[in-house]
DNA sequence: GCCAACGTTGGC
DNA sequence: GCCAACGTTGGC
């Protein structure tokens, strides 16, 4: 199993719009090294869902994987805002995986709480600059993040 | 809204 | 294959 962390701008899909539909397709991934990790994911491993470009930027919730990749139509769409003229059906350029709701983190953990932690200065999501939208997270990091935030959902519920 | 950092494009 | 110009991301 493997851990990861995918971005999302929740003003256009948030966790709270994962807990609603309950499951959903990760589409409109546009960039060939996240393309490439989801292409390695599979069923049932975990992703933390991060809220970027908001006021509360973070850690939102989990969600786990629940399909493996498979061809992302919105590429074929010219009314689509991830419409890519160059993927068509035949070879298709863009991938994207189905993802279930798992949890919604309350408060968010955010960017500047995690950057507090020694143990999760090895994130990716943590070094400036860094725009990739999947990344891997590692077995520790996954670790102490979800000790971390279960037990601080714990005191909030 | 600003702007640094990044990824992509395209001329050469 | 190089690299300047451009568009996008994303924290602040």
């Amino acid at each position: 199993m493997n851990y990861w962390l995918m971005k999302t701008e929740p003003r256009v899909f948030s966790i709270e719009d994962l807990e609603k539909e309950k499951q959903s397709p990760w589409e409109g991934v546009r960039n060939y090294q996240a393309r490439n990790y989801m292409k390695t994911m599979s069923i049932q491993d975990l992703a933390f869902i991060y809220h970027s470009s908001d006021h509360t930027i973070g850690i939102a919730g989990l969600a786990s994987v629940v399909s493996t990749a498979y061809p992302d139509d919105t590429a074929f769409d010219p009314q689509s805002p991830y419409h890519d003229p160059r993927s068509c059906l035949n070879n298709p350029i863009w991938v994207r995986v189905d993802v279930g709701f798992l949890k919604k983190y309350q408060p968010i953990l955010t960017l500047s709480e995690m950057k507090s932690y020694p143990e999760l200065s090895t994130m990716m999501v943590l070094k400036k600059g860094c725009r990739l939208s999947i990344q891997p997270v590692s077995h520790e990091e996954f670790k102490f993040l979800n000790t971390l935030l279960s037990h601080r959902n714990h005191q909030n519920t």
